[in-house]
DNA sequence: CGAAAGGCTCTTTTT
DNA sequence: GAGCCTTTCG
């Protein structure tokens, strides 16, 4: 098979410039994974690079699986020394292998969100905080910032210029002595952990160097700070870096995704090629163009041009509906009505949404008509609480130290261990500096002297509980994974104790639905198999159970869209406070990012596009009248098929009550502004209006920054400062 | 100790 | 509307 063929000139040239780095622009649908694929198979057959000096970086499993499969097509064999999958699962098995001389222990476990949430709240109250006055999520967050910087606490404190970063600098702090004493690491920790193990170990960095001649990285636009060093770290040595992306479809910002790498890479590599994919293979005229009036109204963009030969299409269908329960029927009838006239078949048809509690209006529209359908939420199955505490179980048997899964489970079923004493316990553990499962060993030898104040009761529970987990630890030296869970669902009784709970027969499933994911890793070692498992479970990203091959509607999250790809595609909710989200009005950054979602959904569609939105919608216990999205206003009408309601929409934005408002934080005060006025803009600085007037119901500055040139903003959304 | 009920807050996107 | 926490009662 020739690997070139079937290329366009532009991505042939993307293929075969290997040598030196490489940063390919790629539109929507113009073929990047393509590209990275054929790439890879490339440099294998026609270079002859062994795939063990290859490594390359997806955004989710899934997209690590789909290339996998696409290879070995394309090299006809086994690509099985390859390094492909997300960064967090590369770097996990690299800190596995190691992770030992930064301290980081072989048998680690990983902690998900509510893991990580669980074990901040106890680092606020270690420190002397309540986690009431300081939000727990918005520590995480500012952890995780500091973290995709790769700063470390001492950073974090030194360099803190307010109350509350010197908080957070302390918090974290606490945190990271926790999971350090637990042998466990949070997402973010993944990454950075990698850095600095390559920073203090230049002999083990040197190893990964010489072995990976090549680095691909896919969705360049969503990387963060941490996930570029470890890039510029594994490539420093032969600089075959090429990495693809579109920083219109960067939509990851909130996780410290960073568009500057794109500009960075630029700088940091001047010799780099570059090359542009326009040519769209994936979606009809019409659809392209809505979405290219959609995202040029972003004013931090470098306009590009994308085109297609393929047919001009159908036009975009926007609908009105009354309710969002009428939202949803119209979606469900208007696939029954694709289906029934053969223009589409079930799994063409995906339905996207900026939330997730969109889903449930979807969810019940689609049972009660009958209508099979599919949601995209893998980790939610983890995150179930049955899911939970049999993993926990298993995490405890990897690692007893992991506090936070010996909290959650040692009274799982009743063991008559209840809140006060566990507090005993934890204090006690505290004090002596040692992880809970220390010290309930300690707390169970009788001849011990010092005691902590337990009911004699207590300690005989606590003592089973123990002999049970060092059992099982025991048997995991010799029995297969589902040999194991078997064991724990059987020592524990958690069948009986999961039936007699509200839904038990549901639970029992899920649990059995554990189980037979589990079996995948038999085959493994005992022990290995165990590591192997609680790994996959954890890095699991929500779009990696999406199976093509059932016959089903897709329901997913704009997010998730990211990189798919179908016939049909309903966006719903195109409202104003829905999408763009609320919480984005005040910011006129995060206001372009909802619009690169936006354009992200509309760009999934190949050959039809309906952008829906309810005009009463309950949020919140309350229900309000809502107004259009403005994104829909951007879509000229020659490309519209007009519902008849939306010939109306003008006088309705007009009149409508703007439900949001009441939710919205304070309007900023818009200043009176005149040409001449100085002003000041949070990322552009200090500029000087050069006009200002009014437009539609709202005005408009242009003002001339330095540096930046001239801006046109908006008043409502920039927030402008007028100085003087 | 444990279950149940009531009250509270916060509501985006996820590896 | 949900999840989390606290309170209350058995």
């Amino acid at each position: 098979m020739d690997i070139l063929a079937e290329l366009n000139p532009a991505q042939r040239e993307a293929v075969e410039a290997i040598q030196g780095p490489v940063l390919i622009l790629a539109g929507p649908g113009s073929g990047k994974t393509r590209v990275i694929a054929h790439r890879v198979a490339y440099l294998i057959k026609v270079c002859g690079v062994s795939p063990y000096r290859i490594i390359a970086v997806t955004f989710t499993n899934k997209a690590a699986r789909e290339m996998t499969d696409r290879l070995t097509r394309l090299v006809s064999g086994s690509v099985g020394d390859l390094t492909l999958g997300t960064f967090h699962a590369i770097c996990a098995r690299i800190l596995r292998r190691d992770g030992r001389s930064i301290s980081v222990d072989p048998k680690f476990v990983i902690y998900d969100d509510e893991d990580q949430l669980s074990l901040l709240k106890r680092s606020i109250q270690e420190v002397g905080l309540d986690p009431k006055q300081y939000a727990p999520r918005a520590i995480a967050s500012a952890i995780s910032a500091a973290k995709s910087r790769m700063l470390t606490p001492q950073d974090c404190l030194k360099r803190s210029r307010s109350y509350f970063e010197e908080v957070v600098g302390r918090v974290y702090e606490r945190y990271q002595q926790l999971l350090a004493e637990g042998s466990a690491l949070d997402f973010d920790d993944l990454l950075m952990k990698v850095v600095l193990l390559f920073r203090n170990n230049p002999e083990i960095l040197a190893k990964y160097q010489t072995r990976y001649q090549h680095v691909l990285v896919d969705e360049f636009q969503d990387t963060n700070l941490v996930q570029y060093e470890l890039v510029r770290q594994i490539g420093a040595k032969y600089r075959n870096i090429c990495v693809v992306g579109d920083p219109d479809q960067s939509i990851y910002s909130w996780r410290f995704a960073d568009l500057r790498n794109i500009l960075s890479f630029e700088k940091d590599y001047p010799e780099a090629k570059i090359v542009f994919l326009e040519q769209n293979y994936r979606s009809t005229q019409r659809i392209l163009e809505t979405a290219s009036n959609v995202i040029s109204v972003n004013q931090q963009r470098k306009p590009k041009e994308l085109w297609t030969d393929n047919e001009e299409g159908e036009l975009t269908t926007v609908v009105e509906a009354y309710t969002e329960m009428e939202e949803a029927q119209f979606v469900v009838n208007e696939v029954e009505r694709l289906v029934g006239n053969g223009e589409a078949s079930l799994g063409d048809c995906a339905v996207m949404y900026r939330t997730n509690a969109q889903s449930r209006a979807l969810e019940e529209a689609f049972m009660r008509y009958g209508v099979p359908y599919k949601l995209v939420a893998g980790t939610r199955f983890y995150e179930r609480r049955e899911v939970k505490d049999i993993i926990a179980y298993l995490r405890l048997i990897q690692n007893p130290n992991d506090s936070i899964s010996l909290l959650r489970i040692i009274n799982v079923p009743q063991r008559g261990i209840g809140q006060r004493s566990l507090s005993e316990l934890s204090g006690w553990a505290r004090a002596k500096n040692i992880p809970e499962y220390q010290a309930l060993k300690m707390a169970t030898e009788p001849e011990l002297e010092e005691l902590p104040p337990l009911n004699p009761r207590i300690v005989r529970a606590m003592a089973g509980f123990l002999k049970l987990t060092e059992e099982l630890i025991a048997a995991n030296k010799k029995l297969n994974l589902v040999e194991l869970l078997d064991s724990v669902l059987e020592r524990t009784g958690y069948k009986e104790y999961v039936l007699n709970q509200p839904n038990g027969e549901e639970r029992w499933e899920n649990v059995l639905e554990l189980r037979t994911v589990a079996q995948d890793y038999t085959d493994l070692k005992p022990g290995e198999g165990l590591t192997a498992f609680l790994e996959g479970v954890t890095l699991v990203s929500d779009v990696d159970g999406l199976d093509e091959s059932v016959a089903a509607v897709t329901l997913i999250t704009l997010h998730q869209a990211k990189g798919l790809e179908f016939p049909v595609v309903f966006i719903v909710g195109m409202e104003e406070g829905l999408l763009p989200h609320f919480k984005s009005f005040d910011d006129a950054e995060q206001m372009e990012e909802e619009r690169r979602l936006c354009y992200v959904g509309i760009t999934r569609a190949k050959r039809r596009i309906y952008l829906v939105r309810a005009f009463h919608r309950s949020l919140m216990g309350r229900t309000g009248t809502t107004i259009p999205s403005r994104f829909l206003a951007d879509i000229p009408s020659h490309l519209v098929s007009s519902g008849g309601l939306w010939a109306g929409e003008e006088s309705q934005i007009a009149e409508a009550i703007y439900a949001w408002d009441k939710i919205r934080s304070p309007a900023v005060t818009t200043p009176e502004l005149k040409a001449g006025d100085h002003v000041r803009h949070p990322q552009f600085g200090d500029g000087v209006v050069v006009n200002c007037q009014e437009v539609k119901d709202d005005r408009e500055a242009i003002v001339v920054f330095s540096g930046w040139g001239l801006k046109k903003l908006l008043l409502s959304l920039a927030r402008l400062e007028k100085i003087e």
